[in-house]
DNA sequence: GCCAACGTTGGC
DNA sequence: GCCAACGTTGGC
């Protein structure tokens, strides 16, 4: 699947280049042109009329320098917190199932910022969807490392969402404390014991449940285990 | 750098 | 539509 990537865009200018990540993100996000319709007069702490069906999610990024089509893809969260209002446009995502998630997205849904494929993988931070699913335009771009010539302009195959950093976790919460905890989990029906990120493990868009999210959470306030 | 897991491609 | 070959993800 895909990594995704960002770039950048934002609202007017056309910049380019920036590190892309493996998945994730880059940065300019298309924030400027139109300004997403959703905004009517909602508050911005639950819309969806009245009933809460905000999702939490968790993205994959890489943190470290790659190589992808001569292109370096990475793209942490300190790489985020760079863009021009933290905010980056998260492209390059090559999968139908983490699309399908990117198009479910909702405004002001918060989402883990996570580090993959790198020395320590593992949650570094929270950002949240400040843009709903759009096209990724990487997906037409024949330089870029996320060209798709298989997708057609009238009928964009991908779609992209914008993020903006939140904050960083209190502490980094390595992928092996993860992994401890819901290898206990599934012995004793705890909270992470059907985590996607060890269930669907390549995913790079997926999904997390409240209780899933709030465990997360709840381990900032721990020591290391 | 290795390699397991798993998604995609394409022959048939 | 099956499935083997192949490519990618991403931890270790």
């Amino acid at each position: 699947m895909p990594r995704p990537r960002k770039r950048l865009a934002g609202a007017a200018k056309p910049d380019r280049k920036g590190p892309a990540g493996k998945r994730t993100k880059t940065k300019n996000p298309g924030e400027a042109s139109t300004k997403v319709k959703n905004s009517s007069p909602q508050t911005s702490t639950s819309q969806n009329c009245g009933k809460n069906l905000s999702k939490y999610w968790l993205m994959k990024s890489e943190p470290e320098s790659r190589l992808e089509k001569g292109v370096d893809v990475k793209f942490s969260i300190e790489d985020l917190k760079a863009q021009p209002k933290q905010i980056a446009g998260w492209d390059g995502v090559r999968n139908y199932q983490a699309r399908n998630f990117l198009r479910a997205m909702k405004l002001e849904e918060k989402a883990f910022f996570y580090h993959s494929n790198c020395k320590e993988p593992g949650i570094a931070g929270l950002v949240k969807i400040v843009k709903e699913a759009y096209p990724d335009h990487t997906q037409f771009e024949k330089s870029n490392p996320y060209y798709d010539p298989s997708s057609k302009e009238d009928n964009p195959k991908w779609s992209m969402v914008d993020v903006q950093f939140v904050r960083m976790m209190k502490r980094f919460i390595p992928l092996a404390e993860l992994k401890t905890h819901h290898q206990a989990h599934k012995a004793t029906g705890g909270p992470l014991k059907n985590m996607a990120l060890f269930t669907h493990q390549r995913l790079s868009v997926q999904p997390l449940t409240p209780e899933e999210f709030d465990f997360v959470l709840s381990l900032e306030e721990k020591e290391p285990s």
